[in-house]
DNA sequence: GCGACAG
DNA sequence: ATCTTGTCGC
């Protein structure tokens, strides 16, 4: 039940070489097994880059399941600390990330990364990271392979089909159509979850759009200029971090 | 050695 | 990530 840990599990700022040894070490951690209980509320995590190029915007969105409707929504802004090096995402995003997530409050019982859960060269992708730092269910879905093939001929075009995504003979997430005729996601295991269940999840949150709900959400408000966020005033502060 | 490479 | 217009198809 730890969230948000007192003790961090680690510093975010480090060299590549730091980031890279770190990552091997916290791979192991991580639990591919379902470990969630009733979901009532899904979480979408999303970033994006101001114009000037210096600042990062990280949105989360907390929805409703099976609803799918929008219960909190919040962004969190600070600079750009490390550069975007493929394999070692989390540590350029997660920080703003989390700045966003202690605006909730109401812990999701689930949360959509924007990026991989485990279908990382070493097993743990800013989904999975995420998750393990959290201590909640996550899944990753990605727009684009970083590691792993698959078979595209088999890959039907309706919507709901989908094929193993493999990486040296290891299955390290799912090839997911989540709208017919329309490019697939790539979804994987972040933690605390299996891979059968979060293409489950990832399914039943598509409403017609290439991205889930929640990432899609999450995504729109990371890119939104016109966002005030609500006076915190009057609001409860959190009871769960 | 060369290509690939989440966002 | 972000830069960018029109355009093909349901």
């Amino acid at each position: 039940m730890t969230n948000q840990p007192e003790q961090p599990l680690h510093e975010w700022t480090l060299t590549p070489e730091a980031a890279i040894a770190l990552q091997r070490t916290l791979a192991s951690q991580i639990i591919r097994e379902d470990r969630l209980g009733e979901v009532r509320f899904v979480a979408g995590v999303d970033m994006a880059i101001n114009e000037q190029h210096e600042a990062a915007r990280a949105a989360v969105v907390l929805l409703s399941y099976p609803e799918m409707e929008i219960v909190e929504k919040h962004v969190y802004e600070e600079p750009i600390r490390m550069p975007y090096v493929p394999g070692l995402l989390s540590f350029r995003e997660a920080p703003p990330v989390l700045g966003a997530f202690k605006k909730l409050r109401q812990k999701p019982d689930l949360i959509m990364v924007d990026g991989q859960g485990i279908a990382h060269p070493r097993r743990i992708g800013i989904g999975a990271h995420l998750g393990l730092w959290l201590n909640i269910p996550t899944i990753g879905c990605a727009k684009s392979i970083l590691s792993g093939h698959y078979k595209k001929d088999e890959l039907g075009e309706e919507a709901g089909s989908w094929v193993p995504l493999v990486d040296k003979h290891e299955v390290i997430g799912a090839v997911v159509r989540t709208r017919t005729k329309v490019n697939p996601m790539f979804i994987s295991v972040g933690h605390l979850i299996s891979l059968e269940t979060s293409i489950r999840y990832v399914l039943a949150c598509s409403k017609g759009y290439r991205l889930p709900e929640p990432t899609r959400q999450a995504d729109k408000l990371s890119k939104d200029n016109n966002w005030e966020e609500p006076d915190e005033h009057e609001q409860q502060p959190s009871l769960w971090q």
